[in-house]
DNA sequence: TGAATATATGAACGAGTGCTCAGATGAGCA
DNA sequence: TGCTCATCTGAGCACTCGTTCATATATTCA
């Protein structure tokens, strides 16, 4: 059977344990997909924003006032999450209100939350109206 | 009745929609929490090493191997996993195995590849076998 | 003990990220 | 048309992150 990594001379390797977890490992593409997708939440205002449209829509100003942000921070972070495709917006005269683009992303917070409830007492709580 | 957040003279600002939703908003810790969390997974190559660790526990080289990057990168990762109580290790002579700490993280890395399952259709080939 | 080897560590560098500030855009209204 | 206001945008800057390289630590074996 041809191994599909060999030594090459390299020291310590276990040639079946690699062989065996490299047939199904993430490709470079794929994991950073991957990352990407959790990169999105690795950012406390985007993680807030987020959460807070969760609960309903919001203009720009809201959110700011909301999560304790200027409003240039919070548009440029609206732009990533609306490039990313994660909130929508509809317009009323001036204002613009953000909502999300669907449950996905809130289904991987909600995973996060319980993640955390795991060491921290306080995520529980959470949980609850979410 | 005393709004949480009063306009202080500000603009635009929807004072109950403002109210209703900073009354359950997630403080700047407990974001700043969440958002470590899923930084944690917001790097290709950790994604790639707990991926690999899912499936068996490995020694860093063999990690090395798996993921394609050098042995000083994976140790040096693995130490930011082992800080978080990602993964551990026991010493059999000179070398290390890893393996995941708990089930934790792997629910959410299932998560990820679920919510990605909606746009690409390779994710779902992953959540056969893990 | 000393050589070999598996892993860990620290410094340094380049790339990326998030904020602020100043200014642009675009809608409503007089 | 010109003013006001909500939002957006780009440049600049400080800070963070992941890698590499050189070196340290620790264990086995001769």
């Amino acid at each position: 059977m041809v191994m599909q990594f060999d030594r090459c001379g390299l020291p310590c390797i276990h040639e079946e344990a690699v062989a065996d977890v490299s047939g199904r490992m993430l490709s470079g593409e794929e994991a950073q997909a991957l990352a990407d997708t959790f990169k999105t939440l690795a950012d406390p205002n985007r993680v807030r924003i987020i959460f807070a449209l969760m609960h309903r829509e919001l203009c720009v100003c809201d959110l700011a006032a909301v999560i304790g942000a200027s409003d240039s921070t919070v548009s440029h972070q609206l732009r990533m999450l609306r490039t990313q495709k994660l909130v929508k917006f509809r317009r009323e005269g001036k204002i613009l209100y953000y909502s999300l683009a669907d449950q996905h992303i809130d289904t991987l917070l909600k995973q996060g939350l319980e993640h955390i409830s795991h060491s921290k007492e306080w995520a529980a709580r959470f949980l609850e109206f979410i």
